[in-house]
DNA sequence: CCGAATATGTGAACACTGTCAACATTCATG
DNA sequence: CATGAATGTTGACAGTGTTCACATATTCGG
């Protein structure tokens, strides 16, 4: 029992370590299902008894970046203390999540990229929870505590996801205009977000 | 010389040719050398007189597709009629070209996308005209017909890209959330950015 | 407790890809 | 016209996703 086992016993899971480690590093497009294999010591062909398709793993594996993201978000809202009433607090959370967003972007780019790298095979379950929930929730706080009028309610969230999803591109993607060094981009744009919100 | 001359005579324009057209139907990532090759009647190793691999042929493609955008933005920009004066003319310009952005990204998402896929072959040279340069430049004409604060020149044109962009990105990705049906999107995000750098 | 059904892993193949080296042909220029 | 440079071909190599036949372990009904 000690040397190698035919049957791995937990090689989905395993499966699924691996390809987000290989991912935080080398990206998902890089991501091969014969390097999974060699790494776990297991054949290729293995992996198909588990996933249909390298499409699928990597579905799985965009989907758990997402939720990974979506925590990200939680707790940098449930990290946020704020002496001011709740019209001022809901604002500071709202804006810690935006500041979040592009943090876990500039931080893990390549998880980031894998979160909503397109691939054919539509994910199995909705996320819980998901990014976007954590933002209308925010936005809904924002409206019961008066900060934004009601009636930003339905546009609010699109607009903010628009901005900081947006800048995460930019800053991960490396396109960055040359000659245009500004190290207060996230400030700029959350800010900003407010602003098109209030 | 009618049927098959052995050199093609203009095989790195055919080359360019053919990959835009295959990108705009079938991704980026879709692109093989050989499938070009095949389309063009020539050997796959053809390819390599022209591009030194295949990243450096998909650098090239990405390029045009950047432009391509930028010139977009610009007929955008020039179709506007506004009888208004300079500072309502300016906005609207700006706005046209806001519009223009994610338009383009709708109406070729391929394109878009393979505009901004990141490769390890930094580009050549830099972009002439540059969907960033337009932006900016268009803020400079706000500031000038005092549409706007001097005090935003800083910061509404990466404001700007990151709403425009992050929209595009969230519309061709098929990352909407379900149960959000929306047909407004663009002008929601659009008059955002105009309330945010106001 | 045993045998069969099922789950899981292996090995060898297939078609496909990017890339390269050696060779063939045409073009251009002295 | 000859010779070198430019351009295209052939055949190979390693690597990939995927499949099929087979091997082994686990589980479960009798």
């Amino acid at each position: 029992m000690s040397e190698k086992p035919y049957h791995h016993g937990a090689l989905e899971a395993a499966l699924m370590d691996a390809a987000l480690d290989f991912v935080q590093t080398s990206g998902i497009e890089a991501l091969t299902l014969r390097d999974l294999a060699r790494t776990l010591g297991v054949s290729p062909s293995a992996v198909y008894r588990h996933f249909p398709s390298r499409d699928h793993l990597v579905s799985r594996v965009s989907q758990a970046a997402r939720e990974s993201l979506a925590h990200a978000l939680l707790e940098a809202k449930d990290a946020v203390i704020s002496n001011g009433r709740a019209k001022r607090r809901s604002i500071e959370r709202f804006e810690a999540i935006g500041r979040a967003y592009v943090v876990f972007a500039t931080q893990h780019p390549s998880l980031f990229a894998a979160a909503f790298a397109l691939c054919d095979v539509p994910p199995a379950a909705e996320d819980n929870p998901s990014a976007w929930s954590v933002l209308v929730d925010s936005v809904e706080e924002m409206v019961v505590s008066q900060a934004i009028p009601a009636s930003r309610r339905a546009d609010a969230p699109i607009i903010a996801w628009a901005g900081v999803h947006g800048l995460a591109n930019i800053l991960t993607a490396s396109i960055w205009p040359k000659g245009y060094a500004f190290d207060n981009e996230i400030d700029a744009v959350v800010t900003g977000i407010s602003r098109a919100i209030s």
